[in-house]
DNA sequence: TCTGGGGTCCTAGGACCC
DNA sequence: TCTGGGGTCCTAGGACCC
């Protein structure tokens, strides 16, 4: 029996959620993502700003030309958190067999459904309503036999639509398709099969494996296979609803205007730190790798990783070697436009080469138990370590703070600032 | 046009070990 | 001595997605 999969992809997911909060914004052109003249891109744009060339990823300050009576608003992810957690409940009423692919799409394993909710376009149809009177939220769906070709069937079904593809027509639907439907290819591959004269699906799906593993490799395969309709390759395949954790964790910043002053960056990335930090911990997840991001003006941008011998999640570990490498790799002097900080090599635990002993980890974990707890009451930036105030210290006395983990949590202060309002 | 922020996966070279 | 082959880790960069 073939599987029937269902994906659901909320419609202009952002702009939606912020008519709710303004309902005085529907029926316009609206921007999601900043100010008409920040730096910055487009993270959604409602179907009437659409019609002027507006799309997501678009800079902003490009959106105003195309669009100069756009209104343009903020984002705000807590309420895009908030509606997807909304989102799930609904869907999870329908199976268990739920994955939350982004914010705003979703998986579902429908097979073998049919005894308890019907035929799959009346579960899809019943899906759609429960979804619109629950949530206020329009989607749309795509029902098929893998993950690629339901998700492809949701994206045509949209606005607001629902197209299922009977288990036997996966290609004669995918055929007349522009290759750049199918996920995965991007610009770069799109630009590349255009030069060989490949423009739709069914071009590529006639094509030999062969050729296509000589011209692409691995990634030629999984076109091959994707062209078909399968769920080739890797990361597609795989039961649907299976929890797992994160492979990386990041935070980065770009300013507002380019820096070149040393404290200011080293200030910006304790700050990236502490917040990657505070990540890990609320995954209860250690990183071993830890990596540097820095772009330049003329947006050329490199990476600088520092492995180390342990696991940690804990702000003096990422801030030394956040620090440390950009001692080393910047030269103090061109501007910076981005800066970045990745945790990588996650694991459950610490590892055999911890530092600390037992208690002493134990401590210093309940102190950031502690400091969490502020920081989730107050904002990252209510507390800090004291030594993580002190960078300009660092330089002055050429020492490093950040050597030892924590060498004992009285090294610790809390400063939490006078008069600082929660937030809500 | 002047390019965010959070991710995933893949490739490729060099180190290092057996 | 002029020369292997495989496996794994580390690092850097890039395509792609939402």
């Amino acid at each position: 029996m073939p599987r029937l999969i269902c994906h659901v992809d909320m419609d202009a997911f952002f702009v939606s959620v912020e008519e709710l909060f303004d309902p005085s914004l529907k029926g316009k052109a609206v921007v999601v993502g900043g100010k008409a003249d920040q730096r910055g891109v487009v993270s959604a744009a409602s179907y009437e700003a659409r019609r002027y060339g507006v799309h997501s990823a678009l800079p902003l300050r490009t959106a105003a030309k195309l669009c100069p009576h756009a209104i343009f608003v903020e984002g705000h992810p807590e309420r895009y958190r908030e509606c997807s957690q909304k989102v799930f409940t609904v869907l999870n009423r329908f199976t268990p067999q739920v994955e939350m692919a982004s914010i705003d799409e979703a998986y579902l394993d429908l097979t073998g459904t049919d005894r308890l909710h019907g035929p799959p376009l009346r579960t899809a149809h019943a899906l759609h309503e429960a979804m619109k009177r629950e949530t206020n939220l329009n989607c749309s769906l795509g029902l098929a036999s893998s993950r690629l070709v339901a998700k492809v069937c949701s994206d045509q079904a949209k606005p607001n639509g629902v197209l299922w593809v009977l288990p036997g027509q996966e290609a004669p639907f995918l055929a007349p398709l522009d290759i750049r439907k199918i996920p995965g290819v991007g610009k770069v591959t799109e630009a590349s099969l255009n030069s060989m004269g490949i423009h739709h699906v069914g071009d590529l799906a006639r094509l030999d494996e062969n050729f296509l593993r000589e011209r692409f490799g691995r990634w030629g395969l999984a076109l091959a296979g994707k062209a078909k309709g399968q769920d080739a390759g890797s990361w597609f395949d795989g039961e649907i609803g299976a929890l797992e954790d994160p492979k990386s964790i990041s935070h980065e910043h770009t300013f507002s205007e380019d820096v070149a002053d040393r404290t200011e960056l080293e200030t910006v990335l304790v700050k990236l730190s502490e917040m990657v930090a505070k990540r890990l911990r609320e995954h209860k997840l250690y990183s071993r790798t830890i990596q540097l991001k820095l772009r330049y003006r003329d947006f050329t941008t490199i990476t600088r990783a520092h492995s180390l011998d342990h696991g940690t999640q804990f702000d003096g570990d990422l801030i030394a070697a956040v620090l440390d490498l950009l001692q080393r790799n910047w030269d103090g002097a061109t501007p910076v436009r981005l800066l970045g900080v990745h945790a990588g090599s996650l694991k459950r635990n610490e590892g055999q080469m911890s530092l600390l002993d037992e208690p002493a980890a134990e401590r210093l974990r309940s102190a950031f138990r502690a400091i969490d707890k502020i920081r989730d009451r107050f904002g990252v930036s209510s507390i800090s370590l004291a030594r993580s105030m002190q960078t300009n210290l660092r330089e002055k006395t050429h020492e490093n703070p950040y050597d030892l983990p924590g060498k004992a949590p009285q090294e610790k202060e809390e400063s939490i600032p006078p008069a600082r309002k929660p937030k809500n």
